[in-house]
DNA sequence: ATATAAATTGGACAATGCTCAATTATAGGT
DNA sequence: ACCTATAATTGAGCATTGTCCAATTTATAT
């Protein structure tokens, strides 16, 4: 069993999260469980619920860790579109890119509900900001304009229409609705939307 | 305790149905639980497995009813819209509406998920398909073509923006980034993108 | 009535999350 | 070097869950 010669309090944490992270990509967040956790790690199920307090804030955590794997790959492809490439091409595939490597992690995200009463930590809350604010950035660039409230609000629908476009897709949803390229028509969505406004 | 003389098979299919849709209703899909639809129904945990084989079948059959509830209210308002009225914002006000009224319901769709090896039944995915093809009809209606490949492609990208607005707004992933008008957004795009292939 | 078929039960099992007294290890002071 | 206080770690215990299935109870047909 462990010891705490073993790992320092941070070490401890970095290692269940991964190993948490690790459960959930290859079992999907159904096949989540903080005891299999503690017994990939060989520590007790006691040492878990001392550092992360409850199943659901471990997982709320690994779903952060996701977050932020997500928002640099995003940031990743974004750089390699380069200044004059299509970084909203870019955008679309860096939504999609995670979603479609890390399947299960991505579906955790968004299928992960804290009971009703507790919160996200203010550390959660922050991590996952970061790809809003990657989105709303590259909107603003991409329409020439600043970041304001209606660009701000024009940002997030875009999200929330390439979102629900993924979900499908991940899902299997439309698997079975014939619908062969979801990306294409994410994209096709968001630059609609975008000569819209242009042209406003 | 429950016997065969006070329910017939189909009344007892509905009585754990409903139930059961109450209990997600108001305890949402990490609530449920078949024990818990047992007990209030005064029946054994046998029972419900008899009749559903397993819980994830009951919540399967569960989330087609509410599928059923949801097409019904769409269908109910656009009638409500007339021939002549808004008919694609009482499509967006119809996804919507469901989702706020039954946030538990329409949440529990798209959370749930089945064990890897098993699918839905037949009469399930019909049952689910009936929201979709209303969509698509209705889409069909409003750019005056018929349906073929192209437009029931373009009329599930536009379910699919729309949703990625409602699972925001009803999520509350939003609540606190300051969107007020999500439906208002998700109207907004699918207004655009009908257009755009007007314009064509 | 009796026999056959079907429905219903509920105890048993394995697994889970969470709690908390007991144990064990570390660090600090003398 | 020894002792002490502080902190980390354990794991048995409890309540709860889903699933199975032999035994029981009920309905139906003969």
């Amino acid at each position: 069993m462990g010891r705490r010669s073993d790992h320092s309090r941070a070490e401890l944490e970095e290692l269940i999260l991964s190993t948490g992270s690790a459960l959930i990509a290859e079992s999907g967040l159904g096949g989540f469980s903080a005891r299999e956790v503690a017994r990939r790690i060989d520590y007790s199920i006691g040492t878990i619920h001392n550092v992360f307090g409850t199943a659901d804030r471990l997982i709320a955590a690994i779903n952060t860790r996701s977050f932020a794997a997500w928002a640099k790959s995003l940031r990743e492809r974004l750089d390699a579109a380069g200044p004059d490439g299509d970084r909203i091409a870019a955008l679309v595939d860096g939504y999609f890119g995670f979603a479609r490597e890390h399947p299960h992690l991505w579906t955790a995200i968004f299928d992960h509900r804290l009971p009703p009463d507790s919160g996200l930590t203010e550390a959660d809350e922050t991590g996952r900001s970061l790809l809003t604010h990657i989105v709303v950035e590259e909107i603003a660039h991409a329409v020439g304009g600043d970041v304001d409230d209606s660009l701000a609000t024009l940002a997030r629908s875009l999200i929330a229409t390439v979102h629900g476009h993924c979900a499908f897709a991940i899902s299997g949803a439309w698997a079975l609705m014939g619908e062969a390229a979801p990306e294409a028509a994410a994209l096709a969505r968001v630059r609609e939307a975008l000569a819209a406004r242009s042209a406003r």
